[in-house]
DNA sequence: GTTCAGGTCCGAT
DNA sequence: ATCGGACCTGAA
């Protein structure tokens, strides 16, 4: 993939079929927001790997990396954002594992720009963790005030951000604290899944698709579908296909009332997300 | 007041 | 192994 310089730690690509809406706005990711005072057309910021990071699409199917040094687009941002993936041959594979099925070619329609981010796993642990039987909105403040609280300050042309915090620097939260960010009774979850990671106890870097599903379920507060999403999401797992309350809905309304989980195939969970997002997308109409 | 939100836990069968 | 109720919180 060709990576071109347009200043200093701004980069760009060409990516035609990259989505970076829908790609930040699927429900994978709570930290990235859109920018409307940005002279792109599409512009999203937040931080993520300790940088505060800009993606944005211009007018000629460029994707532009803004934030980072020459030497991370290679080791760190082509991986995350999922360009180091064929999208042409996984949505091909989709269909073939779902037999052109009309709901999910309708999916990849509108919503095939979008692209399966890789996140850093304790991040994406805690977020999960604090996404159950809870929305959206209220899961990017909790995740947003644990960053305040926990995380490393990042100055930035447009003002103070803040990592999300280490296991270390959570784990030293009391729950007490926790509850006052009013997480409920997640608070320890976050508690326990935090002293787990940064005692060593729980090594998440030893995750695999084989192993990942029956250690993250050890950790209290994770459960089949929050162990789940974090496979897909930060393991890198595409075959893991969460099922939450929409794609409940959708294996009852679209599906009729049944769908093989051992036919989904290696790309199941890059399905799923077309699934929920279009489905979504119908529903916000 | 009730329901719902990217669910999980726990105790009872 | 499966099932139902409870659960923090806040917006609709």
């Amino acid at each position: 993939m060709q990576i071109y310089e347009k200043s200093v730690n701004h980069f760009f690509v060409y990516a035609p079929d990259y989505d970076v809406e829908r790609t930040f706005e699927c429900g994978q990711c709570f930290r990235f927001e859109k920018n409307s005072d940005s002279t792109f057309p599409c512009e999203y910021s937040g931080v993520a790997h300790g940088r505060y990071m800009q993606f944005a699409t211009d007018t000629d199917k460029n994707l532009h990396i803004i934030g980072a040094p020459r030497d991370e687009i290679d080791s760190i941002w082509l991986h995350y954002l999922g360009l180091d993936r064929d999208y042409d041959k996984i949505k091909k594979q989709i269909l073939k594992d779902f037999d052109n099925h009309e709901f999910v070619a309708a999916a990849i329609k509108q919503t095939g720009g979008l692209r399966i981010l890789s996140q850093e796993r304790f991040e994406t642990l805690c977020s999960f963790i604090l996404s159950q039987n809870n929305n959206i909105p209220r899961i990017k403040k909790l995740v947003e005030a644990l960053c305040e609280k926990y995380g490393r300050q990042i100055k930035t042309s447009q003002g103070v951000r803040y990592a999300f915090p280490s296991p270390k620097e959570l784990a030293k939260a009391e729950i007490s604290d926790l509850e006052k960010m009013k997480m409920g009774y997640r608070a320890r979850y976050i508690k326990n899944a935090a002293a787990a990671v940064a005692s060593g106890d729980f090594d998440l870097a030893a995750l695999t698709p084989d192993n990942a599903e029956e250690m993250l379920m050890s950790l209290l507060g994770v459960g089949k579908k929050v162990a789940a999403c974090i496979r897909l999401f930060a393991v890198g797992d595409y075959a893991s296909f969460p099922v939450d309350v929409w794609v409940g809905r959708i294996i009852e309304t679209r599906f009729g009332g049944k769908l093989d989980f051992s036919k989904t195939g290696a790309y199941g969970g890059v399905a799923q997300q077309y699934l929920f997002c279009y489905e979504r997308e119908l529903a916000a109409e």
